[in-house]
DNA sequence: TATTGTTATACTCTATAACTATA
DNA sequence: TATAGTTATAGAGTATAACAATA
């Protein structure tokens, strides 16, 4: 089990080097968010929402009026990058800008009824894309996977 | 649990449906993947080596002779993306691209002893950015966590 | 001075399609 | 016909830096 050399003949790996990718937490992470990503976008289809604007119509319906700047900050992202994700939004009649009276450089995003509808349906595509996916885990485990990729988000803040 | 009316108010969400993005897999996996992305990009500093490259590099030390195809299968990547991986491994002289008699076609893809020496280099470094980064979870944390990420690695199969 | 929304720009990662040389 | 490596190209997603309007 123990090797009895320090160092490493040449050309020949120790026993404990030779699995490392698999045992790392970034790789395993990547693999397996490229698997549900992927099975996401072909839930929502060609013309769907795309995750990060599933994610944003999200926000700002659970919290009407969000800014542009906030809404960023949560989703973890840049101020300049959610400019396209909010056109996309409002070119599809889900979301408007509005002027907010009292601060003339904000725009309060406001999701329409279609976009409120829309998110909705959404929601239960995605609800039953992750269903049908993580099948072959336990709500068990589910549970526990989110609490745990919780506790890592936690460390980012 | 059942809700008494099929039609949610106008404007107003189910309780159920407040927190929905919170609880995705899919959501907490992208937002967890971006804060070890970052980290280990950090460790490895401005110039080393990128997640994939590392990935490719642990692979080709640990299995000398593998094929570019094989290699792309094995990081479940495209066979044209990885030539630019394989390009700046041979660039730095970590690896080399050796003909293969009986088989012109392919060429495979052997680690110098640079390479081995950078490898390991960057294998202690990215375990000590994983073990800094991640100290808020205990090692049976990490390891259910890499558990259940091997589960979902699975289902791509 | 700081902040909001915006634009311009560039970079990374990845995929698709087509090519060549082999098999 | 099929496969290996390659190139060209395009599309996401993201970041940085700058700017005008406003606070």
């Amino acid at each position: 089990m123990a090797r009895a050399t320090a160092t490493p003949s040449p050309g020949i790996l120790p026993p404990d080097e030779h699995a490392d990718l698999e045992d790392f937490v970034g790789y395993n992470l990547k693999r397996a968010y490229v698997i549900v990503d992927a099975d996401f976008r072909r839930a929502l289809g060609e013309d769907g929402l795309a995750p990060r604007v599933f994610s944003a119509l999200s926000l700002i319906v659970h919290t009407p009026g969000i800014t542009q700047s906030d809404l960023a900050r949560r989703l973890g992202i840049e101020r300049s990058g959610l400019v396209a994700i909010a056109d996309e939004l409002e070119a599809r009649g889900f979301v408007m800008r509005k002027p907010v009276p009292g601060d003339r450089r904000v725009q309060a995003l406001m999701p329409s009824a279609a976009g409120k509808a829309a998110y909705l349906e959404a929601l239960e595509t995605v609800r039953a894309h992750e269903a049908s996916l993580l099948a072959s885990l336990s709500s068990d485990e589910v549970e526990t996977l989110v609490a745990l990729l919780k506790k890592i988000r936690r460390i980012g803040e």
